[in-house]
DNA sequence: TGTAAGATCTAG
DNA sequence: TAGATCTTACAA
């Protein structure tokens, strides 16, 4: 049988289009309950150092953004607002931050164990967020810094692309700076894609547009 | 040491 | 719509 991993020179791709390039690809997860769950990544944005106030590694490296300066491929799962794990995917050559952020996934398999990580929701409420991926799939803090290149656990597999007109562009969410950077792409006929924004960023975006 | 902000989510 | 939650970064 063909080796569906992803390998080594996927991950050298510019950041940016790697945020187009993931979409339709597999995220699989071998949970420690010894579950499979797999998921299509249908939603993503990017995060630069260089030139972009919204990225953790904006102002250099601190120990909670070292992954980003990792070697490609690595994985930055990091903790906000108190209750959610985020994971990116590291891109960029090593000692140069840049990250994809995986906002949203189409769940395929384990879809059962999603939903008992997720507290018993289902339906496209199950991984349309960044938060909500982690946790439907059972991604947490211990797989931070791991490699998607090397760890048995969390890897990417070929998956379907979509089509070039199923591909949407839009400024990135949740986020009060650099926000006018296209820099967020997602399958437009996926249920699963996130963006509904919220009342605080509804309300920081507007600040920002009428200062 | 104190404070503000934050790449979010959910209940009501 | 408001609040829970708590870590990180930065200023004093």
């Amino acid at each position: 049988m063909r080796n569906l991993r992803i390998q080594e020179d996927f991950f050298r791709l510019p950041t940016l289009l790697m945020t187009e390039k993931l979409l339709g690809m597999v995220l699989v997860h071998h949970a420690p309950g010894g579950e499979l769950l797999k998921g299509k990544i249908v939603e993503t944005e990017a995060y630069l150092a260089e030139g972009d106030q919204a990225c953790h590694a904006y102002r250099g490296m601190t120990p909670r953004n070292r992954p980003m300066f990792a070697s490609p491929g690595t994985i930055y799962i990091y903790f906000t607002y108190g209750n959610h794990y985020l994971m990116n995917i590291v891109t960029e050559p090593e000692g140069t931050a840049g990250a994809v952020l995986l906002r949203a996934l189409e769940p395929l398999e384990g879809v059962a164990a999603m939903e008992r990580n997720r507290g018993s929701k289902s339906g496209t409420i199950l991984t349309n967020g960044p938060g909500k991926l982690t946790q439907a799939m059972g991604i947490g803090p211990e797989l931070n810094s791991c490699s998607l290149l090397h760890s048995p656990k969390l890897f990417l597999e070929e998956g379907k692309p979509p089509l070039p007109d199923e591909i949407g562009t839009s400024g990135r969410i949740g986020i009060s700076r650099s926000t006018e950077l296209p820099w967020r792409k997602y399958i437009s006929t996926s249920p699963y894609v996130s963006g509904k924004a919220s009342t605080k960023r509804c309300k920081k975006t507007r600040n920002a547009l009428e200062s």
